[in-house]
DNA sequence: GCTTGACTTGGAGTTTGCTTTAACTGTTAT
DNA sequence: ATAACAGTTAAAGCAAACTCCAAGTCAAGC
């Protein structure tokens, strides 16, 4: 797969898929001879999961640490497995703050709602 | 109130509280006559409101767009509501894709998990 | 064999959101 | 009254994460 069919699949720009590359978020992307990207299923898993965590906001340094260590084989999945503990209750934290967001802002919508509403009145009324 | 108490108050600081003013996300911070500011309640309860509402990720350009409204009074409180609308609707998506992305890590710490305690097995039999 | 078009690289440019700096003014303590 | 301190401004600087560009390479079609 070329990278602009992997671009194209995933909706990431290829200078992204490049810039992510170098920053090491992904392993290994296979070349052809001429030095051609030709992705493989298992780079496009790549893709794929680090689509999902930028998409959650996990930093390209946590990612790259990640994948670094992957790279290092088996000894290193305590490592990597706090790695993933950390950006949880990182990305848990964060959703629970955007939550409360969530709330007040729809308790904001709604006093915007019923002061459109009694404005509307008044002006059915000719107040 | 002087910036360096409001700046204490809410964990901001102060060229950050500066920066939202001039960006027109506080609007009328008060002002004594030596040209310093002296935030009152209500300020106050804009920098709250900012720093919440920036805490879930609203951009600034939305934000000022919401004060420059606010300024101009009740005639601008339906362009005010929708704001808010589309605000609160993005947030929503983004806090959906996050908790999915939350469920995917959990998924896979425990994918960890049970790897590493099937490794410490191996160990205690010596295998 | 030459053009066309997708790919390559390194490096520069952009956007967002602060953060720091420089130069200055007003306030307070000795 | 003078030094130290907190505040003021405009403007420059910085970091993260892309995004674009120039110059070059490679493969395919005419």
């Amino acid at each position: 797969m070329t990278i602009s069919e992997v671009s194209e699949k995933y909706g990431i720009p290829a200078d992204t898929l490049r810039y992510y590359e170098k920053a090491g978020l992904i392993p290994y992307v296979h070349r052809k001879a001429s030095g051609i990207r030709d992705y493989t299923a298992a780079d496009c898993g790549w893709v794929e999961f680090i689509k999902c965590m930028r998409g959650a906001g996990l930093s390209i340094e946590a990612l790259a640490e990640y994948v670094r260590l992957f790279k290092k084989g088996d000894k290193t999945v305590t490592q990597r497995k706090d790695i993933l503990v950390r950006e949880r209750d990182r990305l848990k934290t964060k959703i629970e703050t955007m939550q409360a967001t969530l709330e007040r802002l729809n308790h904001k919508i709604e006093v915007y709602e019923s002061k459109i509403l009694s404005c509307e009145g008044k002006l059915n009324k000719g107040e």
